[in-house]
DNA sequence: CAGGACTGTCGAGGATAATCAACAGGGGCG
DNA sequence: CGCCCCTGTTGATTATCCTCGACAGTCCTG
């Protein structure tokens, strides 16, 4: 998380604040803010937080920032593609692992016989995705169908959904959501 | 910063991650992980973003998603408006300061006599803004020029820029600046 | 039912973040 | 100059994060 101290530095100079001044905005000892800012300590969520508070920012707002830029490359082969899932039931290969502030996931999803997605939270967003092997059970609110390769599904994430390996073998999809709140 | 542990335990579980298979991953012991889920402590920020990072997502969009959602109301108060900067020499007062995930900076700004802004890092960023009392001699580039109540400016931020209030008394300048990387 | 592999929680310790109180380096001003 | 107020840095102490290992519960398998 590099760069973190110098773009706290820059937001706090620009607004004409010295260290101590934003200490007693923020709550948090002028000492611990210098040590951030000389990249000296990792702050903790919350500490970081209350500093930008005061400063007027948002935790995604500093984040965005940082991590904004164009990704390093256009191109991604298929050993690349970070595993963030289990390979032994439900492996989900991030493409573009390396895009700094993506507006889209987009995952090559690969089910083991049997394997089913968790519960998961209600967020907004869409989901979609094309069925390119076997067979998936899909439900989306109170509807179920069987989706096999060539099928494909649209759907709003708001509504509870979830996918079931419904082949013996194992199945395929590649999905993108958009925003990325996965 | 609540509500970090709840997503952070949605993320891991709708991968079908146990804790210490993401610890492993992550490099970060799988107690921490089970105190950051149930809110008992709060992670620094190189710890999360190993995590995070390891869930194949970045800070950014984790906090994207988490403060997003509609603002709590679409009218400021005068008095309301939160002060960012210091009012004895620039006051910046924050308009719409609870709008969750903004993608836009709007401030109300007063220079006291005399009052020049910091040098700042370059950002891409779109900044625009009306002079609307005193006069104030803005700076952009190799381009320098006075605006008076009524004169406007607009320019890429990634230029060297700065504002310097030349007039007797106090300045006013109403100003937005695109994406806030502020 | 016993054994194993998994789940997450918990307690004691070491590592690190955060605080408080000094300290040193500018300017400005009488 | 000598004093004041500001700036940010540093050392010693406390608080908190973080780790390691142990513990308890669940589920599957022999």
């Amino acid at each position: 998380m590099a760069m973190v101290g110098a773009k706290l530095k820059a937001l706090r100079t620009r607004r004409g604040l010295g260290m101590r001044e934003l200490a007693a905005r923020s709550g948090i000892s002028h000492s611990a803010i210098s040590l951030i800012e000389r990249e000296r300590m990792s702050p903790s969520v919350d500490t970081l937080g209350a500093i930008l508070g005061a400063l007027g920012t948002t935790m995604s707002s500093f984040f965005a920032d940082l991590e904004s830029g164009l990704p390093s490359r256009p191109f991604y082969r298929a050993e690349e593609l970070v595993e963030i899932g289990r390979p032994d039931r439900i492996s989900y290969r991030l493409i573009g692992m390396d895009y700094p502030n993506r507006r889209m996931l987009m995952l090559a999803e690969r089910y083991a016989p049997g394997a089913t997605t968790e519960a998961s939270v209600a967020h907004r967003a869409e989901e979609a995705g094309i069925v390119m092997r076997g067979a998936v059970e899909v439900t989306v609110g109170d509807r179920t169908a069987v989706l096999r390769a060539g099928d494909a599904y649209y759907f709003d994430s708001q509504q509870p959904h979830s996918f079931r390996n419904v082949d013996p073998g194992i199945s395929e999809i590649v999905s993108a959501i958009t925003p990325p709140t996965y």
